[in-house]
DNA sequence: ATCCAGGATGTAT
DNA sequence: ATACATCATGGA
């Protein structure tokens, strides 16, 4: 294991793993949206990455390149760089003021994938316990230094999960999106384009996945930055605090915010939907 | 009990 | 293209 001590003076953690961006990690002791020690833990590429915040800086313990950790949390990306792409706006200054430590996280694909496949109609912690449970049923145990550590299934593992398999984890008529989708991406039948709105269609001919959820997979795991994931929260704030921008029409509101707020969009789609979230701003 | 949650799909117009 | 019902589940 490598022992990577990383700057990140402007990085918060905490913030970031429990936004309700990321389902993918784990608190290293504890629930994820309780209290606990900042340490956190996921897999990539059947990796083990462990990570924790420091003063002004994170301790990363991963057998991985140290490049694969700081692009994993986001924190190769140039926060100044992106604020200058930021039109000028009142609102958006004071939000990203407020979340200065927030970072937009890059996931595994697949794990991103069924993670927002479980999202439709549900509260983010509950997306986090289906994600849990999936991984505890289908996925393999990892024994670290005594403590059982979770790790998501691969998508041939999970292929192994019936639609009423996943119905018994209580994911509703979500499993059916998850079974479904599962056997599509087996057979080998999706090529994701370099375009960001090819490849929200592409992504789209996957079964249970919409504009939403594929905006949120292309922003969250594809380092699409532009794309602007509009759930319920974030459409009332856009039809509140930018009416000139909002549209009933998923693609018309999304195209309208993507040419206002610039190539990373998505930055500011977070810092928004998450100070209407913490009511900041009133939706 | 009734309503609602980071929406998507199927069907009818 | 747009409108509407339907889809499971658990917590408020």
């Amino acid at each position: 294991m490598n022992k990577y001590k990383i700057q990140a003076p402007d990085f918060d953690l905490e913030l970031t793993m429990t936004c309700g961006q990321t389902f993918c990690w784990n608190r290293f002791n504890g629930e994820l949206y309780g209290e606990g020690d900042s340490k956190f833990y996921t897999f990539r590429k059947e990796k083990l990455i462990i990570v924790e915040q420091k003063r002004d800086s994170i301790i990363a313990e991963t057998e991985l390149a140290r490049e694969e950790v700081e692009k994993a949390l986001g924190i190769d990306q140039n926060l100044e760089d992106i604020r200058e792409t930021f039109p000028e706006d009142e609102i958006l200054l004071q939000a990203s003021k407020e979340l200065s430590g927030l970072r937009i996280v890059q996931d595994e694909f697949f794990p991103c994938l069924v993670s927002y496949l479980c999202s439709p109609q549900m509260q983010i912690p509950r997306i986090k316990k289906m994600h849990d449970d999936i991984a505890e049923k289908f996925g393999e145990k990892i024994n670290f230094d005594g403590d059982e550590l979770r790790k998501f299934p691969s998508m041939e593992e999970l292929a192994e999960a019936s639609e009423e398999d996943l119905r018994n984890l209580g994911l509703g008529y979500r499993a059916k999106y998850v079974a479904e989708t599962v056997k599509i991406l087996n057979e080998g039948g999706l090529v994701i384009s370099e375009d960001y709105e090819r490849a929200r269609e592409d992504l789209k001919k996957l079964y249970g996945v919409g504009d939403k959820v594929a905006d949120c997979v292309l922003l969250f795991s594809l380092g699409f930055y532009q794309a602007y994931p509009l759930d319920t929260w974030a459409l009332k704030a856009v039809e509140k605090y930018y009416p000139e921008l909002y549209s009933e029409n998923y693609d018309d509101a999304s195209s309208n915010l993507r040419e206002f707020f610039g190539p990373y969009s998505g930055y500011a789609q977070e810092y928004l939907f998450h100070a209407a979230r913490k009511g900041w701003i009133d939706v």
